[in-house]
RNA sequence: GUGGAUGUAGCUCAGUUGGUUAGAGCGCUAGUUUGUGGCACUAGAGGCCGUGGGUUCGAGUCCCAUCUUCCACCCCA
């Protein structure tokens, strides 16, 4: 048996109604809110992630999937969404469409990393992109989008946390305060946050050792060292949520592990399954990075199959995937061309109806429908025909009508 | 990349100190007489016991390797 590559996962009929019907509501909420969907490849030219996401970053250093295609040309699964839409908004000259642009996608997103819960090396992004605005209504306006959808979807235990990382000139002078206040005790400290100083320095607040921690107490805070243009921004950002009744938590330990970040960083947070379900931020310098004009942005990801772990969890009792109108039982062969046809017929009005089409036994088609979840059955056999009428079954209830063989009467009585 | 657990029918799992043709429940298919489902009963299909080595007269059971799945670290969505 050749099973399927490790990471990946199948997903069922039974499982995709579920999929579909988030999407739907997703898709919904984005109409509104006046984003357009858009798509991207699922390769891209190695560059482009080495310099959209930072060639620093762990996700580019050892969790791309790169290979060599057979002109020698060096591609990559695309390991996020952002890069690639950013690639697209330059190259296709998006910049010339009205400004602010909204945008989103759903993709599949490939990361070589390790399975466990909430993660797999095939997965899927659905995520949301403003170019064109650095204001933080732009910040708050994709904010209480992610909440809405988080909200319409009533996932409970969420918790919206939030931090700003600042411009590239406080960031600077913060790593700067942050490397004297570490640098001195360097040696205290684990071998990893050892191996983080130079390069990573604010991923050491993060690390999880007890020593470690006891010699982050009282470390500078990011916070501190905003310039007035960011501490304004991130103020700004604040109010708007409380004036609109979103709450949230700052939290001053949020980086992000991919470069292109700047000011407001956000991520709404499953305290049920302790990971990040939907995460983001603005990255007003990746535009220009990649070769583009200066232009201000800022967006979301959600982990579907995050979303979709935590709604089954809450709320599979709520979706119910299609069932049939309506099965035609057919007493013998005789009938089979009759009802055919009549079939074709009723789904010619748009209704969704079965029959037997493996010629089984009139007692095995009645369990197929009971099966199948049909709330009708119609039986048809050479009496019918001739009479022109039939008996239709209530499967749940077990009643039985009498009505006129004839399609636009079959139709009204399902629909009364 | 590191560490821990796991792997027997489609699914959930039994399988006794290594010993004949590998089991159950659910699910699937057919039937329990003549044109009607759910319940019950009967029967059937379906397993290279994850894969490859090794130990042994003999391995689903023991040993090694490898892969998968799950969990943690790291990082992320």
């Amino acid at each position: 048996m050749i099973q399927k590559p490790k990471g990946t996962k199948d997903i069922l009929p039974d499982e995709v109604y579920v999929w579909q019907y988030i999407e739907e509501k997703i898709k919904y909420i984005m109409s509104i809110y006046g984003f357009k969907e858009m798509r991207t490849p699922v390769f891209e030219n190695t560059e482009l992630f080495l310099r959209g996401v930072g060639d620093t970053t762990d996700v580019v250093q050892k969790e791309m999937y790169t290979f060599k295609d057979k002109g020698g040309r060096s591609i990559t699964l695309r390991p996020e969404g952002t890069a690639g839409i950013v690639r697209a908004f330059i190259e296709d000259g998006m910049a010339s469409l009205p400004s602010p642009l909204k945008v989103y996608y759903n993709m599949a997103m490939y990361r070589y990393e390790n399975v466990q819960k909430g993660r797999l090396r095939e997965f899927h992004q659905l995520g949301a992109e403003v170019f064109g605005t650095g204001s933080y209504l732009a910040d708050f306006e994709i904010i209480e989008m992610a909440n809405r959808i988080i909200h319409s979807l009533e996932i409970p235990n969420v918790e919206l946390e939030i931090n700003s990382i600042g411009c590239k000139t406080c960031r600077a002078k913060y790593q700067e305060a942050l490397k004297q206040f570490i640098g001195s005790k360097i040696e205290e400290y684990c071998d990893t946050c050892k191996s983080r100083f130079e390069k990573n320095t604010m991923r050491i607040l993060d690390c999880k050792e007890e020593k470690c921690k006891e010699n982050n107490i009282g470390a500078p805070s990011i916070i501190d060292y905003l310039c007035d243009e960011c501490k304004e921004h991130f103020n700004n950002v604040k109010y708007m949520l409380e004036s609109n009744g979103i709450s949230y938590r700052v939290n001053p330990r949020i980086v992000r592990g991919l470069d292109y970040y700047n000011k407001t960083v956000f991520e709404f947070v499953s305290k049920d399954e302790g990971y990040t379900i939907i995460g983001g931020g603005r990255y007003d310098y990746l535009i220009k990075e990649l070769g583009g004009q200066d232009t201000s942005a800022i967006g979301f990801a959600i982990g579907m199959e995050r979303l979709i772990e935590l709604f089954k969890k809450y709320n599979v009792n709520k979706v119910n995937d299609l069932k049939p109108e309506v099965y035609i039982a057919q007493v013998d062969d005789k009938c089979y061309n009759f009802v055919t046809k009549l079939k074709m017929d009723l789904r010619q009005l748009g209704i969704y109806v079965e029959s037997d089409i493996s010629q089984r036994s009139l007692k095995a088609q009645f369990k197929y429908a009971n099966k199948i979840g049909a709330k009708y059955v119609i039986t048809i056999g050479e009496d019918e025909i001739s009479k022109e009428m039939i008996q239709i079954k209530e499967m749940e209830t077990g009643n039985v009508d009498e009505i006129k063989l004839d399609k636009n009467i079959i139709k009204s009585y399902l629909e009364k």
